[in-house]
DNA sequence: TATAAATAATAGTATTACTATCACAAAAAT
DNA sequence: ATTTTTGTGATAGTAATACTATTATTTATA
C-alpha cells in the first residue's frame, strides 16, 4: 500500500516549500538517500545537485543550509511518528499495552506502511539514529529553538509522556523519561551495531529486538 | 590544590604526542577553550593557530584533523573520569553508595580537583555534553573503532557495569544501563539547559542537581 | 498573448581543510 | 666545539565547501 502523508512543517525550515514542486520533492527525497549513503558530514549541496541533475543554486532556493534541510527531514519524521502512534494507539485502552506498542513504533519493529510519500522509511530511520542529535547539538541551539523548529519533537515527547502518566500518574520524571526512551532507542541501536561492547547484545542478535527488550525493561521497571 | 595527571593515550590519536612539548600542551589547552567558545562546527585549526600565536602547519604536525583532536580530548576525559572514580570509590563497600557516588562523579556534582593539568574541567565537561557524540556518530565509526580509540570509554562503562552487577548480579542489561546512564547524563543536562520542556526540571533549578536526582531514580528503580 | 515565476547555467568569493617547502633556532649527538 | 637532528614559523598553494549574484530560458498563469 502506498500512501501520501503531508505535514505542515514550520516555515522557518525552508525558503520555498519543497512540497510545492517536483524539484523540491526530489531535493528532500534524494537528500535522504545521500545523507544515508555518505553521512551528514560528507553530505554537500553540490553532491545533492549532481544526484538530482540540477544545480546548487536551485537547492539554495529551497533550503538556506544543509542543517536546515536535515532539520526539515527530522521534523517530517517526528510528525510521522506521532501521527502513526496516534492512529495505532487509538483503540488500545490498557496503558501497559500502549507503552509497549509505542516503544515498538519508535523502534520501527514492524512495518505497517512500507512506502510513504516516496521517502524510504528504513533509510530515514537510519538517519534519525545517526544524525538527529546534530540538529540540536550546536552552538546556535537557543536561536534555532526560538524558531519553534523543535516543536514536533516536543509534541512527540509530550505524547509519550501522557502514556507514561496514564501508567503512573505520580511519576515525577514523565518528560525526562519520554525523551530518554527516544534518545536511548537511538544510542543503543547505534552502539549495538557499531560499539557492541557498550551493550549486552553479545549474541549480536537483531539490534531492534534487543533494544526493544531493553527499553521495555527500562520503562516498566522505572514506572512500577 | 593543583595536580598534574598524565594518561597514556592511544597513539592513533595524534601524529606527535602533544604532552611532549609546550606547543603541544598549548594546542590541547586552547582547543578546549576554543571548542567551548565557538562549538565544534565553527572550530578550525586556523582559529586555534591564531589563539596560540602559531600556524596551522604546526597544529597539523600534532593532529591530522579536528576530529582526532576532539577524540584526543574526550579520551583524556574518559581516562580522567575512570581514574577519579576508582580513587574515590575505593573505600566504599556499600554498592548502593558506590553507584550513587559514581553518578555524582559523572555529573561533576562536586569538585575535588579544581584544576588539573591546566585543563579547565568545567569547560571540558561542557564539551563532553555537547560534542562527545560527534566523535562516534560518523560514517567512519567502524574504522575509527578498530584503532581502539574508544577503549577508554568502553573501560569507563565497564567500570560502571561492575558496580551495577554488584548491586544486582542477575541484571541482564548491565552494559546497556552503564552506557545509558552516561549518555542520559549528557542528554538531559543539555535538554535541561536548552530544551527544558523535554525534562521535568520546570523550576529551572540547578541542572546538575536535577539530572543527578533523575539518574538516581532511573538507576535504582531498574536495579531494584 | 503578455506577464510573472521558477529554473538552469555560469561565474565568482571567502573560508576550510589540508599539503609542501624552506629557513631558522634549539637540543642532542659526536 | 661543531655537526646533525628535530621542532617550529613563515609562506605558499590546492581542492573542496558554503555560499551569493546574474542572466537567459522555460513553464505556469492571467
Amino acid at each position: 500500500m502506498d500512501v501520501l502523508l503531508k505535514f505542515k512543517l514550520n516555515e522557518h525550515l525552508y525558503l520555498r516549500d519543497p512540497e510545492t514542486s517536483e524539484v523540491g520533492k526530489a531535493i528532500v527525497n534524494n537528500a535522504i538517500e545521500l545523507i544515508h549513503e555518505v553521512g551528514f558530514e560528507q553530505f554537500t549541496f553540490k553532491k545533492l545537485a549532481q544526484k538530482i541533475d540540477s544545480t546548487e543554486a536551485t537547492i539554495y532556493r529551497y533550503f538556506s543550509s544543509k542543517y536546515k534541510l536535515l532539520t526539515y527531514i527530522l521534523n517530517w519524521y517526528w510528525c510521522y511518528l506521532e501521527f502513526v502512534a496516534k492512529m495505532r494507539l487509538q483503540q488500545i485502552v490498557d496503558p501497559v499495552e500502549k507503552l509497549r506498542l509505542m516503544l515498538r513504533i519508535i523502534m520501527h519493529d514492524e512495518e505497517v506502511v512500507s512506502r510513504v510519500q516516496d521517502y524510504n522509511l528504513e533509510k530515514l530511520h537510519s538517519i534519525v539514529i545517526a544524525e538527529s542529535s546534530k540538529a540540536y547539538l550546536v552552538k546556535e541551539v537557543d536561536e534555532i529553538n526560538q524558531e519553534k523548529v523543535f516543536s514536533p519533537l516536543k509534541s512527540l515527547c509530550h505524547f509519550i509522556q501522557e502514556i507514561i502518566l496514564e501508567l503512573n500518574p505520580d511519576f515525577d520524571y514523565s518528560r525526562s523519561l519520554a525523551s530518554t526512551l527516544l534518545e536511548t532507542a537511538h544510542d543503543q541501536q547505534f552502539f549495538s551495531e557499531h560499539l557492541p561492547s557498550l551493550t549486552d547484545n553479545t549474541a549480536r542478535l537483531d539490534h531492534r529486538k534487543y533494544v526493544f527488550n531493553y527499553l521495555n525493561k527500562l520503562a516498566f521497571s522505572v514506572l512500577k
